[in-house]
DNA sequence: CAGCCGTGGGG
DNA sequence: TCCCCAAGGCT
């Protein structure tokens, strides 16, 4: 869950998710649409997948038991070199560097590490320096200590120096700008796009469709959509989804308007409402597709973007 | 290596 | 309002 998610974000689900699948065996035994359900709203969801997959594999093969060494833990779904070095430091004690974002920026600082963050060059000279600082003693610990020096004292931006205990041997602090470490990668700019949605309603549920396996969202459940850079053309994609479905877009009603931030696109969005086109209505069937009750889309696996869309129409409680 | 994947909080 | 950033990994 913390793969590129903040503690604060992450604590709260954490503890519902340990409620709902107190160890690897119930992880495993799952449905991978439930585990998806569980991570609703946290992104990333292929962490979720990953994570199923993970858990049936370490049943598989190491009874049920995590394992200790770097090696089968980076044969793990999800588990890439970081993840795989921070499990043993932090869980099993084994001396291995786990360079995270923040123990990337606090290494670079103190040692002036030139280049961009990232690129290999930089990044084996951080693990170098992460192995030199490592104890033999309880090197878990150190390597915590690192995480939470780069999280609480060595900002990205303006970083808390004079309260921090490596000060002294921060060669990034003497040479008087120790933000220029690490240099990060440019990122392109943030672009635009319209999604239209249609919601059907009947007897109480809405229609879902679920996307396959491992494409983006892949395994959730989504209202028919369609993205495109304007409304109109988002409009005429929608249209023609719902038509393969039995469906029509009611143009008498306005569409709720909503928006959303997914990765580098902000996205405006028109929620449609939706008719069928014939009565009575096609029986929408095949494991893709869903009625939903309110409460019950509550408890499934959405992402947010579902959530907004779904209160757009009215149909899910603007929530608490 | 580049591109991609979600979301919420903070400046 | 907008950009930055986060206990990265996969293709």
């Amino acid at each position: 869950m913390l793969q590129q998610t903040t503690v604060a974000a992450v604590l709260p689900r954490y503890v519902s998710f340990l409620d709902r699948f107190p160890d690897i065996d119930s992880l495993a035994r799952a449905k991978e649409e439930s585990v998806l359900a569980e991570w609703s709203g946290l992104g990333y969801y292929a962490r979720a997948r990953h994570l199923s997959r993970a858990a049936r594999q370490v049943v598989r093969e190491h009874g049920g038991e995590l394992p200790r060494d770097i090696a089968a833990l980076r044969a793990l779904p999800g588990f890439g070199e970081y993840t795989a070095a921070a499990v043993a430091s932090l869980a099993w004690d084994v001396r291995a560097p786990a360079a995270d974002a923040n123990v990337t920026r606090v290494l670079s600082r103190v040692h002036a590490i030139p280049g961009t963050a990232g690129s290999r060059a930089h990044r084996q000279r951080v693990l170098v320096a992460a192995t030199e600082l490592l104890p033999l003693a309880r090197p878990g610990d150190a390597t915590a200590a690192l995480m939470d020096l780069g999280q609480a004292i060595c900002l990205p931006r303006r970083p808390l120096c004079p309260r921090c205990p490596l000060r002294a041997e921060c060669a990034g602090l003497a040479s008087g700008d120790p933000e220029r470490y690490p240099r990060r990668p440019s990122k392109p700019p943030m672009g635009r796009a319209t999604v239209a949605a249609g919601v059907v309603r009947r007897e109480g549920r809405a229609l879902l469709l679920r996307r396959a396996g491992r494409a983006s969202l892949g395994g959730l459940w989504e209202f028919p959509s369609a993205q495109a850079e304007t409304l109109p053309a988002a409009k005429e994609d929608l249209g023609l989804l719902l038509r393969s479905l039995g469906l029509m877009l009611d143009d008498a009603t306005p569409p709720a308007p909503a928006d959303h931030t997914i990765m580098r696109r902000r996205l405006e969005i028109a929620v449609f409402r939706a008719l069928p086109a014939e009565l009575p209505i096609a029986p929408v069937t095949g494991g893709g597709a869903r009625w939903w009750t309110p409460s019950e889309l509550d408890r499934a696996a959405v992402s947010t973007l579902t959530r907004k869309i779904g209160r757009a129409a009215g149909f899910l409680p603007v929530a608490q």
